[in-house]
DNA sequence: CCATAATTAATTGTCGACAATTGAAAAGTA
DNA sequence: TACTTTTCAATTGTCGACAATTAATTATGG
């Protein structure tokens, strides 16, 4: 993940290209690299569900590895938080209260707002282009205009990434982009974002991108607060609508 | 690490408690877990200096155990970032830049004034208290009328992570918590406050709990911004100091 | 004498085996 | 039948040994 972190992302590279990381590339030199990937991948895809216990033999068998590297690459998850684990009882996959995620959005409203007025900062003339053409990109792409995909196909973070990479905080990008965005995309499929809301996140990101053409520090530091405070309160609105039609089921 | 960061830290626990974390508790069930909180403290104690590399079978007879569990702790901390892995070559103890440490200043004021919004808006009256025992705890002790020990002492912490911990959101607890905070006490002794900075930001404490005693969120964040940006710009000012003297070394 | 190549020593990566702990199934008792 | 106790199977924790890779050392040739 730390390659994937400390490089720019183009805007050639594609949203699978991002979501398989670098499990396929050549630069995992390590079995337990290698398979904290294809874990991170699974958790994340949702392959491993969240609250599910994993097992080492199981898990050993199914990767054909050893426990020794599998151990190692369990460890490195349980510091990312994606596991949980107990001793002597056992790792489950981590399970985010609505509580949790809803704070998980508190904290990127900090820290991708200070991102976004960093990135207004000190961003290239280059790296402002490649922003215009990831959002061009997703632009062409149909589903898109079918308006329901835009969140579940990373189509979002990726934006969101070239964002972070071009505050040129070293920091900041190891936080948000090797720890908290595996999380982020953990809940994407599960409360991702319909109706009229992706147009009007492209919308925003346009904006967000012409403020930081325009060096307009201050300007692009409030529009990402408000664009992450909105995908914060959609999530939530869809999170209470599901409670409410389920007590109405449960009812009948 | 972890129940100490869920834990609420009393008034009562002093700074060495602190510092030494949960090494010497007895909830440590586990070769692995001991050896990552006894490495940990090593680290940030400055005992394994930054940058200086270490060794698996050392460390492996250093502190009586095997390699298994010792590699599972380092990866622990290779994913906390107090230790850099090259696969094949070895580990080193993390060695920040100027420009990383004041990055994490950077992430600190974006966190931490959050945290003292929250704090202000959440914190219990009983929470509250304990701020202002800690406070008083800190006063009392006579080297901060000397001046000089309040920083190295782990007393600024504490107060901060009173703070976080009255947020009562758990992500950025953690985030703050177990991740950064371990980096900031490593260049704590370093680049330490000195001058009459110890007794300001004392009065900055003072003021901050203030702000939230009277629950005014806007001006907790505020006082809390400014409060980690003042200290952002010392530890800057005696860079630039120590700089500059080296540099008048050299030429004499 | 220097630069390059081969060798060697040391460290890291991986594996299988054994010990310790846990949770559940089975047996026993009221 | 319900509840406790005991047994036992499965999983986790730890260890030592071996293979693979790297960095240093020595040897060799110009």
């Amino acid at each position: 993940m730390a390659s994937l972190a400390t490089s720019s992302i183009s805007a050639t590279e594609s949203s699978s290209e991002l979501a398989s990381s670098e499990s396929n590339s050549s630069e995992v030199r390590t079995l337990a690299e290698r398979v904290f990937n294809q874990l991170q991948d699974a958790i994340v895809r949702g392959e491993l569900a969240p609250g599910s216990k994993i097992t080492e033999p199981g898990l050993s068998k199914t990767y054909g590895i050893s426990r020794g590297p599998l151990r190692e690459a369990m460890r490195r998850l349980e510091a990312h938080r994606l596991i949980e684990r107990v001793p002597h009882v056992g790792a489950r996959v981590v399970q985010l209260s609505m509580k949790e995620l809803l704070e998980l959005f508190d904290l990127r409203e900090a820290l991708e707002s200070m991102a976004a007025r960093l990135a207004a900062e000190h961003m290239t003339p280059e790296e402002v282009q490649g922003l215009r053409d990831v959002l061009a990109l997703h632009e062409g792409q149909a589903d898109l205009k079918r308006g329901e995909a835009y969140y579940q196909r990373e189509g979002d973070l990726d934006f969101h990434y070239c964002i972070v990479q071009g505050s040129h905080n070293k920091m900041l990008m190891n936080l948000l982009c090797d720890d908290l965005y595996y999380l982020v995309r953990l809940y994407r499929t599960q409360f991702s974002a319909s109706g009229t809301r992706p147009q009007r996140a492209f919308v925003e990101h346009h904006r967000i991108v012409d403020a930081i053409e325009a060096g307009d520090a201050e300007l692009a530091e409030l529009l990402m607060r408000r664009h992450v405070s909105a995908s914060r309160a959609n999530v939530a609105d869809r999170y209470a609508a599901a409670l409410e039609q389920s007590a109405a089921k449960s009812q009948s």
